[in-house]
DNA sequence: GGATCGATATATCGGCGCTATATATGAGGA
DNA sequence: TCCTCATATATAGCGCCGATATATCGATCC
């Protein structure tokens, strides 16, 4: 799935600029699960003006450039449309923590200690986040958050629960590797 | 973090060959969280080898190309370390289903519902994987094993329990969108 | 027995998308 | 006063995935 997909799903819930629909990768509704940046999004949004699924009006501003609002076309919804009745690429995990894990038993223990606790923190500042519902949330919406929720609550617990296993085999001087 | 640090990682558990490494990405210990392919590995091992970070000594071999065993040299050995060291950067985590799911009010039922089973079916796969604990695993890949079957436990009950959430907000009829 | 398929093994090309940067300004805190 | 942050668009560079090319052996299938 392109990021032009993923921009038809951002404008379905509404019109955005470039900019607003960055925001959703970075801080809204797709935060938690989904990516992408300016150096996509704007030729996303370029070639799917050209392509007639979304429209473009402009809109003028003081002191910044002006906006440029995108709205979905009747063909875009429909493009959207099929792209969600494909099959689905299998979810990807990236995580450098656990890559360094594989490795503890050649860490100092301080590093192993360290990490876990960076990490637990971030993953307790993310439950806080999915904890709170929104009213105008579709269902779906808070069903993916409810599923972050109990997710990192299941990260977390298990972190707590096992990080011995790591910090134990990690070596106790504080030499490097 | 970088190709080249990951096959330095996959190098730290014994000399291999750019296929063996790709293999540790694909069913390996890597395959859960981590994500390289041939466009990236053998590049990566030239690169390495040009740095000093890894030798490599080819074997003849008959109806196959030569094999080409990369070993991590001591610098490389060092290079590892400090990479694991540095700040790390946070999971990356890409789901198509929850995208998807996110207009699971303008979708047919029909498809939510076989996207969950699909999904669920996946999971359950995973779930089975990760319970086989091997005697030769680092404490570091135990810990790691142990770790996605908690998460990947945990996110099949909530699909369990939670899936009403999005299939009652389906639309009733066939058709598309 | 012939055909097809998957595993073994290396390598590159095209294109997609992230990171960083450029540009411009107003608001708010230090 | 200065710096940082938010608003807003845009591109260049580069890293990496996906597809493809090449070659052979063993296994399965019909």
């Amino acid at each position: 799935m392109h990021v032009t997909t993923l921009c038809l799903g951002a404008l379905a819930f509404g019109d955005a600029t470039g900019y607003e629909i960055n925001k959703m990768f970075e801080d809204g509704p797709f935060s938690h699960f989904l990516d992408a940046s300016y150096g996509s999004i704007y030729p996303a949004l370029t070639r799917l003006t050209d392509e007639g699924l979304v429209t473009c009006r402009t809109e003028q501003q003081e002191g910044r450039p002006d906006k440029k609002i995108y709205s979905l076309t009747e063909k875009g919804r429909r493009q959207l449309g099929d792209a969600l009745g494909q099959q689905l690429a299998p979810d990807k995990f990236r995580s450098e923590f656990l890559f360094t894990v594989l490795f503890a038993h050649l860490l100092p223990r301080d590093r192993v200690r360290s990490l876990v606790d960076q990490r637990l923190a971030a993953m307790k500042g993310k439950v806080e986040d999915l904890s709170q519902a929104d009213e105008e949330d579709t269902p779906g919406m808070d069903f993916a958050r409810r599923y972050g929720h109990a997710v990192f609550a299941a990260s977390i617990e298990f972190l707590e629960r096992n990080r011995h296993l790591i910090e134990d085999a990690a070596i106790e001087e504080k030499a490097h590797a």
